[in-house]
RNA sequence: GGACCCGUAGUGUAGCCUGGUUUAACACGCUUCCCUGUCACGGAAGAGAUCGUGGGUUCAAAUCCCAUCGGGUCCGCCA
């Protein structure tokens, strides 16, 4: 006999089926015990004689062997979706025995210390909320997989060991056993690869990448690693970046979350300028009713400058130049700016995007540069020394062998899966979240490693 | 790097401001017993906390002070 998950017993009226999961209520009514039993589909009652289930205990894991009857007109239960049915056992078994467990798993669990829900992370996620937020990302990176599938992308893996670049967080370094001394980079991005696939011709591109950055957390930013959607494509312009993106997450919106609604389709779109003009934002809130977790006012952000006064903190651009990118370095200047570079820089504009939705940024791209000449002379004007140049030989020396005009966008996924599911944390919509200080407190990583191990990598360490 | 908030049985809270009728309370959970229709079952009894840690003030500290540890939020940071 096969064995029959929850929420299909409902079929196997006056049928002998197996199911299997943990009892998740016991009510006990002396001669006749009720279990609640919970499996990935769902709940299904269980009625067992006293002897056979006196036993039992919350979360153990158990096998019933039963026949599916119809309950009594007046015990339907219409709170679940096998309330109609339940499964008079004949055979229970012990499959595993489940300590007291050190905290409730009913409910939707915010109360609970978070230290606690992150260090027993396995046992909060038995939790019905984070379940189903789980189940919802996963349906929201099908439904992107096969919506860009459908538009001819292709999904290619770049890699994670990569090179440390002076970009703009903190890089996560991996040093090289191999090659003591030298480290290799997690990606922040996998923005260069990215740009290299469209120059070995593959025009439209798509991953559901991870990234690393070594920066403090906030209630929508993961420490340490975070997904993005990343997408780059050949031969377009800056409008078929926004209308693809748009019509992705119109469409997403509509099949997966129906109840919601967006609010000005297509998106608005505004300069960067008129944006800060009018809510001095560069990520305005456009939602008439900012309690209503329905409402979705998505808006794009353009005509940014393609430069910003360099802060103290740019300590990777040339000192004494004054300049850095606004977006990245490889953001292309609008056509029509491009002869302002020379003498007033800071008022050149650029093909950069961002995507806001209800006040939060969940995503950024632009137009690329694809000219060997110009990215030299951004590279000139934020104050590249030599040696910073030297750091990205390989991409100016790539540019050499002809460069597709090209571009993308990189929505982040955890920002954008938060909002739908409504959730104030981003912790909530991942299964392994790091805590705030970037800790994973249920492996204890990160953690200490051998004399042996260091001693390979030619590592000292100096506390 | 900075600011603010939190820490009391397994979980969530009350008590703290105004130190002493506190034998630290309540709800949930846990243990044992009763119960054949419950579904977060119900009923009875019981166990479980040196109040994050260290120091100080005091006749007396969960309560006041200092330090420290842990967690969270925000600012900086996040091309």
């Amino acid at each position: 006999m096969n064995r029959t998950i929850n929420i299909e017993a409902i079929k196997y009226l006056d049928k002998q089926i197996k199911v299997c999961g943990w009892a998740q209520a016991i009510r006990s009514h002396g001669k006749i015990i009720f279990i609640d039993l919970r499996d990935m589909s769902g709940i299904l009652q269980l009625v067992c004689s006293s002897d056979m289930a006196k036993e039992i205990r919350p979360e153990w894991v158990i096998e019933a062997i039963g026949e599916i009857n119809n309950r009594p007109a007046k015990m339907v239960n219409p709170k679940i979706a096998t309330g109609k049915v339940e499964l008079a056992v004949k055979e229970l078994k012990v499959l595993s025995k489940a300590k007291t467990l050190p905290f409730s798993i009913e409910g939707d669990g915010y109360e609970i210390n978070e230290e606690k829900r992150l260090k027993y992370r396995y046992l909060d996620l038995r939790r019905e909320r984070l379940k189903k937020n789980l189940k919802a990302r996963n349906e929201i990176i099908r439904f992107i997989r096969e919506y860009l599938r459908k538009e001819n992308f292709i999904e290619i893996q770049t890699p994670l060991l990569s090179k440390s670049t002076p970009e703009g967080a903190r890089d996560y370094l991996i040093p090289s056993r191999l090659h003591p001394g030298k480290f290799f980079a997690l990606p922040q991005s996998p923005q260069q690869y990215k740009q290299l696939l469209m120059l070995a011709g593959f025009e439209k591109y798509f991953q559901i990448a991870p990234c690393f950055r070594d920066e403090a957390a906030r209630a929508d930013r993961s420490p340490g690693e975070f997904y993005q959607l990343d997408i780059e494509m050949s031969f377009v312009e800056q409008d078929d970046i926004l209308n693809l993106t748009e019509n992705l997450f119109t469409a997403l919106v509509k099949t997966l979350f129906p109840e919601k609604r967006i609010k000005k389709i297509p998106f608005p779109r505004l300069s960067y300028q008129s944006a800060m003009d009018k809510y001095n934002s560069d990520k305005p809130d456009l939602r008439n009713d900012k309690n209503n977790p329905d409402e979705l006012a998505f808006c794009w952000l353009i005509d940014f400058p393609l430069f910003q006064k360099q802060s103290k903190e740019d300590f990777f651009y040339g000192a004494g130049k004054k300049l850095a990118p606004s977006h990245h370095m490889f953001t292309a200047p609008k056509k029509e700016d491009i002869k302002m570079l020379d003498k007033e820089p800071l008022k050149a504009k650029s093909y950069q995007h961002d995507l806001v939705l209800n006040g939060v940024e969940i995503g950024g791209g632009s137009i690329r540069i694809h000219d060997l000449k110009i990215q030299e002379k951004i590279f000139d004007l934020i104050g590249f020394s030599k040696k910073q140049k030297e750091q990205f030989s390989h991409f100016l020396a790539a540019f050499q062998y002809g460069v597709p005009p090209h571009g993308g966008i990189a929505p982040g996924l955890d920002r954008f899966i938060r909002i739908l599911l409504g959730e104030n944390n981003i912790r909530e919509t991942i299964a392994f979240p790091l805590s705030g200080d970037a800790r994973d407190l249920m492996m204890d990583a990160p953690s200490e490693v051998s004399e042996e191990q260091l001693k390979e990598l030619k590592i000292k360490i100096k506390v």
